[in-house]
DNA sequence: CCTCCAGGAAAACAAGTGTTTAAAACATGA
DNA sequence: TCATGTTTTAAACACTTGTTTTCCTGGAGG
């Protein structure tokens, strides 16, 4: 209750203001006073700014990593010591993102979240995150090998990230992109709409023949950097 | 020559120093004081820090779409009235972006640069890429539109944003994500090995069935945001 | 010679930043 | 009710930011 309703007053202001100007362009000002509260608040209750971010941050995760963790649990029971289907894996990460609206209330807010922690500096971020969340993703990366077999390591590992950008780049540039997409096609895209319409060009992408190995010179003018 | 010297250390200084940290986390002073110029010296030449990010961008963007355009128009000419195969696009495409650091010397800030272009707030940048750039893009998404007959509209319009955001959010995360790979499966790969394993992912995602339509209540618990 | 003026250098400017301090207000259990 | 510990508040602090101003330099052209 009174229980510091400041807390998740700063942490509901500050969210949606990171989510839509990023880290360094949010003061704490600029929270503060639309949150209406004193601007010491933040210091006093999370220690830093660094800390308020991660505070947002986790937020989302704690619940996030730990739904997809009892996930996965139910999943390895179901196909007890069998392998999961990609198809089914895919499947069930992308309704637990889904279901991240159901106690936090903005999926957008949570990709785009995403999205600025890969694209700002932020270094501190990037480690906070691997460090606090990075099991969850080992897992899943591991039960993605027992499902495709035939990738090469390098190869699965390079698609996954190729998926990952194509998925925070999209949902967490969302907003720009409705628009012209409604503009251009009269068309109210929902996030549920773009992620059936990411689930077969997803398993495509993982299902892609290998690349052919060196073509030497197939590319003119091409310089390493 | 003496002939401004200064305004190309400014702008390769600057460049390399939005690349690695953004735009609002990069100070004048950070940018002058690296490239021995003084401090004043961005705001006579350039007129403002936004000018001086606009300057940065048209360093890259001038001479692509140049080459772009030149290399679509050469296109047209092979394949006279005919359309243009949907891989024979994409590999334009990638060699015309592989191709930039014959005239500058990084692809990678170059990359680093667009993803930032996204994922920033800096709406003054979204708009001037777009108004300045915009046509290669759009001729470019039209002959797409005439090599892949059978995709509605939006599915390609998203699906284009998909690999959009493959290609960025890889090429600018790249140095983390070499790290990683480098680390897991020692195998030190550059920008044009990317490349090479983008070909047939983008290929299949372009090519990947259409979505089903509409299974209602797929996912638990999914809410629209 | 002097003028002119683009360019460089140092300093100041006003505004905004995260953080700290110290006093006040509040709540709660003894 | 009083003392205790927790929150809130306003003010100040110590910087950093982008931008301007002012003065100084060094040649080119008449």
């Amino acid at each position: 209750m009174a229980q510091s309703d400041t807390v998740t007053r700063i942490l509901d202001t500050a969210e949606v203001l990171f989510a839509e100007r990023g880290f360094a362009e949010t003061s704490l000002r600029n929270i503060t006073s639309k949150a209406r509260v004193n601007l010491a608040a933040v210091n006093y209750h999370f220690g830093s700014k660094k800390a308020l971010i991660q505070a947002v941050f986790a937020r989302y995760l704690d619940p996030f990593s730990q739904r997809f963790h009892t996930a996965l649990d139910e999943l390895e029971a179901r196909y007890a010591g069998g392998v999961i289907p990609l198809e089914v894996l895919l499947e069930t990460m992308a309704s637990t993102v889904l279901a991240v609206p159901a106690e936090r209330n903005s999926l957008k807010v949570f990709m785009r979240l995403l999205g600025l922690a890969y694209s700002q500096a932020q270094g501190h971020l990037r480690r906070y995150i691997q460090q606090q969340y990075g099991d969850v993703f080992t897992r899943f990366t591991e039960l993605v090998r027992q499902a495709t077999p035939h990738l090469p390591d390098a190869e699965r590992f390079w698609r996954l990230h190729f998926m990952l950008g194509t998925v925070i780049f999209t949902l967490s540039g969302l907003d720009a992109l409705r628009d012209i997409a409604a503009k251009d096609y009269n068309e109210q895209v929902t996030v549920k709409d773009l992620v059936r319409r990411l689930r077969p060009v997803v398993v495509a992408a993982m299902h892609a023949p290998l690349p052919l190995l060196q073509e030497e010179g197939h590319y003119a003018n091409a310089h390493a950097s």
